[in-house]
DNA sequence: GCATTTTTTTAGAATCATTCTAAACTACCG
DNA sequence: CGGTAGTTTAGAATGATTCTAAAAAAATGC
């Protein structure tokens, strides 16, 4: 299974229409944003995200990818995550419960599908468990 | 077992030996946020270090927790880590490989033994692992 | 002990990510 | 059109953290 069929890129015709299910309306900023972070990144952070949107646009502000990331969390589109080696927040695009490789060497975050991590957790009395979320650090060959 | 037998408590003499066994003097700022973080805190943040160290002390100031926490991590006494429902680091007394709930209800942050939690991943050819960490989120009776 | 040197502490400034504000702009609607 | 609501924007504000440079404390050497 390919890494893809974890991440069903939509087209940008897609785009247009989440955002509107979303109560969002296209704009052309929101279209541009939406569709580097829904269909070509993984996990960015804002600054990776205007990184891009600075080299392939011009004139769209931080303020607005602020805006369009928060915006596409509210409707469910992306989560936001955090881990230990850095103090940005990452957008998942992958809305759906999976883990995480973390390449200690390139600092690549990689996707790992949930039925590829069997866990078993034996926890303390009154314990109950809502998601489990596993970060595997190694090295890719 | 009970949760103490995963955070063995140095006593207030160890933590001048721990100190400067790590190469640290052990002046009376460190010996007292020291003793906190070590031996009575679970996960604090440098904000609630400070909140507990002004409230029992006078006079020590912010850079001086920072400072000493950075110490403490420098040693090796003290892990770093970061969670996705806050934007502080938490520091974390336990620097042996476990894991983590996370209460939803309260915000609190409980440790895991690892032989608690069994984790089997099938990963990718090529991605060799170096360390599992395992969070899970739910809510204690 | 006292002078010298090194380490530590400190207040406040600086930085960095993020959020807020308020004004300009755009889209939609009657 | 003209009004209204939604959006974008620059820059200010905030909050966590780091940096700076000077004062204080501790160690070292006589
Ligand atoms: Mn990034
Ligand atoms: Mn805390
Ligand atoms: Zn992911
Ligand atoms: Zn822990």
């Amino acid at each position: 299974m390919s890494q893809e069929s974890l991440h069903p890129q939509l087209s940008s015709i897609e785009i247009e229409t989440e955002l509107k299910k979303a109560g969002l309306r296209p704009t052309v900023q929101r279209c541009i944003i939406s569709d580097y972070v829904l269909n070509h990144a993984e996990h960015p952070s804002v600054e990776t995200i205007k990184t891009w949107v600075d080299k392939h646009y011009t004139g769209i502000s931080l303020a607005t990818v602020y805006n369009t990331v928060h915006a596409l969390e509210s409707a469910g589109l992306v989560h936001a995550i955090r881990f230990d080696h850095s103090d940005k927040v990452f957008y998942d695009t992958n809305t759906t419960l999976h883990h995480h490789f973390l390449d200690e060497k390139t600092g690549e975050l990689i996707d790992i599908d949930p039925d590829k991590i069997e866990v078993n957790a034996k926890l303390p009395e009154g314990m109950s468990i809502n998601e489990i979320s596993v970060l595997i650090r190694g090295e890719r060959a």
